[in-house]
DNA sequence: ATGTCGGCATTGTGCCGA
């Protein structure tokens, strides 16, 4: 089973750009964010006719999620628990049935800037209800994934320059220590338990020929439950698709699972 | 401090969010 998380960043203008992807790098599951799509305006034909069942979570304008599979897809929950008045959306789960059952988790993390300040402080409690939700992943004993656009900077080697991301909410103090928390019950981060070295990016701003300079940060993440590390064969940055025409500003990250 | 996008409200262009 091979799993991909992209922040496609509006899938009205990424539309022929996606279908393209799908229909090359062919996802068995592809985990989207920021889809900025209403449920009833996304355009699931499209997918559909290449051979993918669509799972939303939308809302108007921003944020969004979606799973799109070729498996079998049961148990579809939307919405991150916890708080019941969050409108925002941004988290949706399913069980995708390949060789082996495996609970795929699409989230959205909050951006949180400017920080300090009460989109900082709505960052930091979502990612209190998210360790809730990783708590319960892990007692179940299964294979699953906590995928998607996390906002957080783990460590100086996943930025060009981590002087720049210090007092942003991508990289300060205090996200990294709530994201660690969340690692330290016991999860594994997919790409750096394949690759060590720094220079691997998921995300380049738009702005200042950030990719062709390389100047990129890693905040596109897979988190893997130890039944699911278990099963994994391999782990990769689609970085080439930064550079086509009308990209979105992050790259797809995939798994492998013997699944 | 700013550069670029996408989407919205609106029908020109400025605002928000990233």
């Amino acid at each position: 089973m091979r799993i991909a998380t992209f922040n496609i960043n509006g899938v009205k203008a990424r539309l022929e750009g996606l279908a393209d992807w799908l229909g090359t790098s062919a996802p068995d599951v592809a985990l989207l964010q920021e889809i900025k799509s209403l449920d009833e305006t996304f355009p699931r034909e499209r997918f559909e006719d290449l051979g993918y069942g669509v799972k939303t979570h939308g809302q108007k304008g921003f944020n969004g999620v979606a799973i799109l599979s070729r498996l079998p897809l049961e148990d579809v929950v939307r919405g991150l628990p916890g708080d019941p008045n969050d409108e925002q959306a941004r988290w949706i789960e399913a069980t995708a049935i390949g060789r082996k059952a495996v609970r795929v988790c699409c989230l959205y993390l909050p951006n949180g800037n400017p920080a300090p300040g009460e989109k900082y402080d709505y960052k930091l409690v979502w990612m209190k209800r998210l360790q809730e939700r990783a708590l319960e992943l892990l007692a179940a004993e299964e294979p699953a994934v906590m995928a998607g656009d996390y906002n957080v900077i783990p460590q100086d080697e996943d930025a060009a320059r981590p002087d720049a991301w210090r007092e942003d909410a991508l990289g300060r103090p205090e996200t990294r220590a709530a994201f660690r928390e969340i690692l330290n019950l016991g999860f594994t981060d997919a790409f750096r338990a394949r690759h060590q070295d720094s220079g691997h990016y998921s995300f380049w701003d738009y702005q200042r020929n950030a990719f062709d300079r390389n100047d990129g940060i890693r905040i596109d993440h897979l988190l893997l439950t130890p039944q699911a590390a278990d099963l994994m064969s391999g782990c990769w940055i689609e970085a080439e698709l930064r550079g086509r025409e009308r990209p979105s500003d992050h790259t797809p990250v995939w798994i492998e699972l013997d699944a």
